[in-house]
RNA sequence: GGGCCAAUAGCUCAGCCAGGUAUGAGCGCUCGGCUGAUAACCGGGAGGUCCUCGGUUCAAAUCCGAGUUGGCCCA
């Protein structure tokens, strides 16, 4: 592409981008700026990995565009920052989609397709998905290592994983644990708490008594729950509360006194059928011992030390009965407590939600389906008090597979953090959030009262928990093995294995023993929660332990960007991680961004129907506006809501700066501008100039202090103001006579080298937020004497010598100036290709007298004055009177029965300057007598003479000073302005005619009007001038003719190009 | 049910932490101007119960409390 030519008509993204996407494989314009930035300060930043289970949606991609955007300008800063993106490949989700796919029902149906064929479909689908979401990002330009990308099922990824487990093992924090869990029946595994979604569903609400053994009687306790009374092991009340015996039907029950009656209620018993006999405290009612109402179906059920007795509990409520029956092996309250009063936990269920041989009668049947079962038995041996239909809860479910999950108690392996919480909450404070209080709220709460972490999982796609264990292993750690490299694999199990080929996933890693001592440990079958994948990812990024070099150098992270949500996902997980295996957080700044939402302000999801594809906003608006979009957004802690709109007004940001770019070009490549033949420094600057290039320093200034403050939301407005407000509405104005210029002259270059540095600047200014079109501009500026592409450009650093606030404060006013006088203009109806004689600024203070005195040429041509006359502040312009009108109320008592003729007097008269004792004076001619005037017995109002216009100015909201406008005709005067009217009109002939620029004319002109004729004769060599008109004569025939209407007179015009008659 | 966050013009958002007239900004709308950047550009105008209610204060969009709606996280 050569230099300065001639691009789009108009900013065309989608052909932009394909230039520049060309351009980038062309000249490897990505790894040539990693090469360029090589040996500088490195930074170390981690990709979150994305999940890949699906597209890239719009949170995604501001993710990532957040994530290019940062890198890009650190780069500029001078860093060699680590761009590896990572992807979470593994985990549940996958395996259920694969299921999905292959028609699989449960765990069976994989056992029977064989687990290596199941997991090599997993690792093709996590791959199909990991190809989608890299197009993606490469659509809209992000720019990360996408040859080499971290995976988290790499074999030197999931060592990272065992590495990082084993050190924790080795600081003892690692143990095996009975836990009450959620447990998803059809998938066979633990699901995380917070990936159980709710929904209402029906369940059966029951009231059983339970017959005490050591006293007369019954306990009554509710359930919704039937199918945990097999596991029923203690019944629970609060000590404090108060407990009713309930004489009813010739039995005793028991209740919190608080709820007889509506029991009492929902029996359907009247107040004369049962009777109080006693109330006691709670208190008395611990040790109690009960029969178990399913001894004869559950034979086999808790017994032991403790069991089925009554014990307190923090979680009875005074609620339905007021007694809770406890099942330790299935509620994680129950189970807590259980422990604590060291009774049997007895579950028997198994992990396919079916009852095990302990549950008796029931073994074999699926709990829900048990429900009636258990309420008939229960009806039977006569212990179902009452049973009420149409109840219902909030059921939890797989939020993969939709299953209701059950709560039961297995073994599951723990990280057991709640062991370094102090250290935990110490190692925060190493790290920096943006928003700061992200940090101290939520994420510290949230860390002050996180539990221990299970990270097993009884599943197949995932990294495979590194420890075997003996037969009949004792439970403590001293006697397990963990694992924590390919090479310590080798070493110590029997099989012959190659550590530099093997793959760590199951089935591979289960059949690997270690024989020791004379014992053989085998591989719990376990694999990890798929986000201790991803906790790792700030050492297994840089494949620690496999290299140790990068590691060392690097870490921890100095940077990680991810949204909210993560507070308790990866922000947490990795905190957790790293301290437990390197003792330390491993990242130090945070920029914590918010979530996509929809156009509505609700989330985006496929129910409501509101969702936006990235790829679509990009065909919309271009990959470059949207980015602009979403870059524009606050990235600390807010929501972003979506909005074609905006992305509509950041392609009109874009166009208008394509337009300011395109405006020089022609010019430039007539003259055959060189920008190295000039330096700023030595150029003709003219006060438009300086004034430009001094904006474009504040501006660098200001937008470097941004993004050091991670709000590059608003470096992006100061761009964008500079380039539309200053550059576009102001300098390209101004400037616009200098290029259209014939001659070369001094001035001229001076503006080209201005424009030049102005917008080459701005392209490296822009660079971060919109790649594609800044490098395009870049380009086609700079040619073969510029980088290859923008983005090896360093960031531009503020120039002092460049920077002149005092020049940028008074051209502030003089823009004030100027639209106050384009105000007054209007209101006097006088269009600005008409001079005026003179325009009158009254300044209210010595700065802006000062910066209309500095810059009267400006203003002059700005608004097309003769001239322009400054009254300093404090003075009256003597032109301008003031009339005052007289306050009645405050005249009526102090003048009687005059007070009428001085209101007249006071009215009629006009002063010229607004002063009490100019009026007094007034006011003593008129009325030929003095009379005492003071202040609060008038206002004073502004005439300006006749022909005259006033606007106040206002700089930043305070008023700076008034702009009167002289719209006086004078014959040379209206000769100039309808000559501007002749021009205007054969200018837009000449267009219609596509002329060149350079083309000469002949012009043929018939004005209605003798006098306007005349005036305008006068002017004929400005319209020749102007219109490059060779001669003015008669069109015989044809040349392009129209009649226009110029302030009600016909004139007719016709023009031809020269050269037709030549020809 | 609990914790955290948000709510300001038709739309997207500043302002709020350190209370002092909402000159609010851009877009949109509308009226006008400009016319070799021209599918561009400039000026004027209209448009607000600052989510609601209560409190503190001389003064509240801003501080405090309660509520409503939406978001995230957790039950």
């Amino acid at each position: 592409m050569s230099r300065f030519a001639a691009p789009d008509d108009q900013y065309d993204p989608e052909s932009v981008e394909e230039r520049i996407f060309d351009r980038w494989d062309e000249v490897d314009a990505y790894e040539q700026t990693k090469e360029r930035f090589a040996d500088e300060e490195p930074l170390f930043f981690v990709d979150g990995p994305p999940y890949t289970s699906g597209a890239a949606h719009m949170g995604t991609t501001w993710n990532k565009t957040l994530k290019d955007a940062y890198i890009r300008h650190l780069r500029m800063r001078g860093h060699h920052v680590t761009d590896r993106p990572g992807y979470d490949m593994h985990g549940l989700p996958i395996e259920t989609k694969v299921e999905e796919k292959l028609g699989f029902d449960n765990k069976k149906d994989i056992e029977e397709f064989g687990m290596e064929n199941f997991i090599e479909e997993c690792k093709t689908f996590a791959d199909s998905q990991l190809e989608g979401l890299q197009d993606d990002f490469k659509s809209f330009g992000v720019w990360m290592d996408w040859e080499n990308p971290y995976k988290t099922v790499t074999p030197e990824y999931m060592e990272a994983a065992w590495w990082g487990f084993e050190r924790a093992h080795e600081r003892g924090l690692v143990t095996q644990g009975k836990r009450s869990i959620t447990q998803c029946p059809r998938c066979e595994t633990a699901i995380a708490k917070n990936e159980v979604e709710y929904h209402t569903a029906e369940a059966p609400s029951i009231y059983v008594t339970f017959p005490l053994t050591d006293r007369e009687g019954s306990l009554v306790i509710w359930t919704t729950t039937p199918w945990t009374i097999p596991a029923n092991t203690f019944v629970a009340v609060d000590e404090e509360v108060t407990y009713a015996k309930v004489a009813y039907d010739g039995d005793i029950l028991y209740l919190a006194v608080g709820v007889v009656e509506d029991v009492m209620n929902r029996l359907g018993v009247e107040e004369s059928d049962y009777e109080i006999l006693e109330e006691f405290a709670g208190e008395e009612l611990i040790g109690a011992e009960y029969e178990f109402p399913l001894a004869e179906q559950v034979p086999d059920g808790a017994s032991g030390e403790g069991a089925r007795r009554v014990y307190h509990a923090d979680y009875v409520e005074v609620d339905r009965t007021g007694m809770v029956h406890s099942a330790p092996g299935h509620g994680e309250e129950d189970f807590a407590r259980g422990q604590e009063l060291g009774v049997e936990i007895f579950c028997p269920v198994g992990s396919d939600g079916v009852y095990t041989d302990a549950a008796g009668k029931y073994a074999g049947t699926f709990v829900r389906d048990a429900n009636e079962e258990v309420i008939a038995d229960l009806r039977a041996n006569g212990h179902l008090l009452l049973s009420e239909p149409g109840h219902s809860i909030d059921e939890g479910q797989c939020w993969r597979c939709d299953t209701d999950i059950v709560r039961i108690v297995t073994d599951q392996w723990f990280i057991t953090v709640t062991d370094i919480k102090e250290e935990l909450l110490d190692n925060i404070e190493d790290s920096e959030w943006y928003p700061s209080e992200a940090r101290d709220g939520r994420f510290r709460k949230f860390v002050e009262n996180s539990p221990d972490w299970n990270v097993s999982r009884q599943r197949y796609w995932g990294i495979p928990i590194p420890i075997w264990t003996p037969e009949n292993w004792s439970g403590e750690m001293d006697d397990a093995i963990v694992v924590g490299t390919r090479k310590a694999l080798a070493e110590r199990v029997e099989q012959e294995i190659d550590p530099a080929e093997i793959d760590l996933h199951r089935p591979t890693v289960d059949d690997l023993t270690i024989t020791e001592n004379g014992t053989t440990y085998t591989r719990v079958p376990d694999v990890f929660d798929v986000w201790l994948d991803s906790s790792v990812a700030s050492w297994g990024t840089l494949n620690y332990p496999e290299r140790t070099e990068e590691f060392e150098e690097l870490w921890p992270a100095d940077l990680i960007m991810e949204a909210h949500d993560q507070t308790r996902g990866w922000f947490w997980s990795q905190l957790g991680m790293g301290s437990a295996a390197l003792g330390e957080i491993p990242y130090k700044d945070v920029l914590m961004h918010g979530w996509a939402l929809a156009e509505d302000g609700r989330k985006m999801s496929k129910s409501l129907g509101n969702i936006v594809a990235p790829s679509e906003a990009i065909e919309r608006h271009g990959a470059d506006p949207m980015r602009l979009f979403l870059l524009g957004q606050n990235p600390q802690g807010d929501d972003m809501r979506f909005s074609w709109d905006e992305m509509e007004n950041r392609q009109r940001d874009l166009n208008i700066l394509w337009n300011v770019f395109r405006f020089p070009l022609p010019y430039m490549r007539l003259d055959g501008f060189d920008p190295a033949s000039i330096a700023i420094d030595d150029a003709a600057l003219e006060t438009v100039d300086e004034w430009v290039l001094s904006r474009l320093q504040s501006v660098i200034g200001e937008m470097t202090g941004h993004w050091e403050e991670y709000r590059q939301d608003r470096a992006l407005d100061a761009l964008l103001e500079f380039v539309v407000e200053d550059v576009s509405r102001f300098y390209i104005q101004v400037v616009r006579e200098r290029m259209w210029e014939e001659a070369d002259s001094e001035s001229k270059r001076a503006a080209y080298a201005t424009l030049y540095r102005v917008l080459v600047e701005t392209t490296k200014l822009l660079a971060p937020y919109a790649p594609f079109v800044a490098d395009d501009i870049y380009g086609t500026l700079t040619g073969d004497d510029g980088f290859e592409t923008v983005h090896m450009c360093e960031w531009p650093e503020l120039d002092e010598t460049l920077h002149d606030p005092q020049l940028e404060s008074d051209i502030e006013v003089v823009e004030a100036v100027e639209e106050a006088g384009s105000n007054a203009r209007q209101q006097a109806e006088r269009k600005l290709r008409w001079p005026v004689p003179r325009v009158v600024v009254a300044a209210d203070d010595d700065a802006a007298a000062a910066a209309v005195d500095r810059h009267r040429g400006l203003l002059r041509d700005r608004l097309n004055a003769r001239e322009i006359e400054l009254v300093e502040p404090g003075a009256d312009w003597e032109e301008l009177a003031y009339s005052a009108r007289a306050d009645m109320s405050i005249l009526g008592p102090e003048f009687g029965n005059e007070a009428g003729d001085v209101m007249n007097a006071i009215n009629a008269v006009s002063v010229t300057e607004q002063s009490v004792e100019a009026l007094r004076e007034a006011v003593a001619a008129e009325l030929g007598r003095d009379v005492e005037l003071t202040e609060e017995m008038v206002s004073f109002n502004t005439e300006t003479p006749a022909g005259i216009e006033g606007t106040a100015f206002t700089v930043d909201g305070d008023d700076r000073g008034v702009v009167y406008v002289d719209t006086s005709l004078t014959e040379e005067i209206e000769s100039e302005g309808y000559a501007r009217e002749i021009i205007r009109r054969i200018q837009e002939m000449r267009k219609e005619l596509d002329l060149d620029i350079e083309a000469e004319i002949r012009v043929e002109l018939t004005v209605a009007d003798d006098r306007v004729a005349e005036l305008i004769d006068e002017r004929r060599d400005l319209v020749a001038e102007e219109v490059r008109a060779g001669s003015f004569e008669e069109i015989d025939d044809g040349g392009h003719r129209r009649t226009w209407e110029i302030e009600g007179i016909d004139v007719e015009i016709a023009i031809e190009p020269l050269s037709t008659t030549a020809a």
